[in-house]
DNA sequence: ATTCTAACA
DNA sequence: TGTTAGGA
């Protein structure tokens, strides 16, 4: 089947098609035209694919763990080793980005506890932003 | 009617 | 990623 049948069945946009076949994702056939050929066992690929990005991992990554991956009844499931190495060390640097997220956060709560209260305050807020932008009252 | 590549309000 | 131009 052509792309665009092929998009339709797995959901996925032809842009985003042609870029997995960029990356090596997908290695679909060609017409002599040039046109893009998918064979039914490219749907469950494509599924996998998005089920990986979803996890995470990069498309270099799923492009080495692809061939580790069993995807049956709608579930993936990893098949060797490597793949599982490869989610764990992924795991890790999600691990280190929340610890990362969760000290910035922090900080952030730590100035808007700091800020003083007649900033945090709506009407006196609206009506010091209204000075500064010059209300009606400031020209009569 | 469809798809292809390349490039960008 | 969407979209579009210019071709096949």
């Amino acid at each position: 089947m052509q792309i665009g049948e092929f998009a339709d069945r797995t959901g996925v946009p032809q842009r985003l098609l042609r870029y997995y076949e960029e990356r090596g994702l997908l290695t679909p056939g060609r017409t002599g035209a040039g046109h893009r050929t998918f064979e039914d066992s490219d749907v469950p690929r494509v599924e996998t694919i998005r089920a990986l990005l979803a996890a995470g991992l990069n498309t270099e990554t799923i492009r080495i763990v692809l061939p580790c991956t069993d995807y049956r009844a709608g579930r993936l499931v990893p098949t060797c080793t490597e793949m599982l190495s490869h989610l764990a060390g992924e795991q890790d640097r999600q691990t280190a980005s929340i610890a990362r997220l969760e000290r910035s956060k922090q900080a952030i709560d730590g100035l808007l506890a700091a800020a003083p209260p007649e900033l945090t305050d709506p009407v006196r807020h609206a009506a010091l932003h209204n000075t500064r932008e010059g209300s009606p009252a400031d020209r009569a």
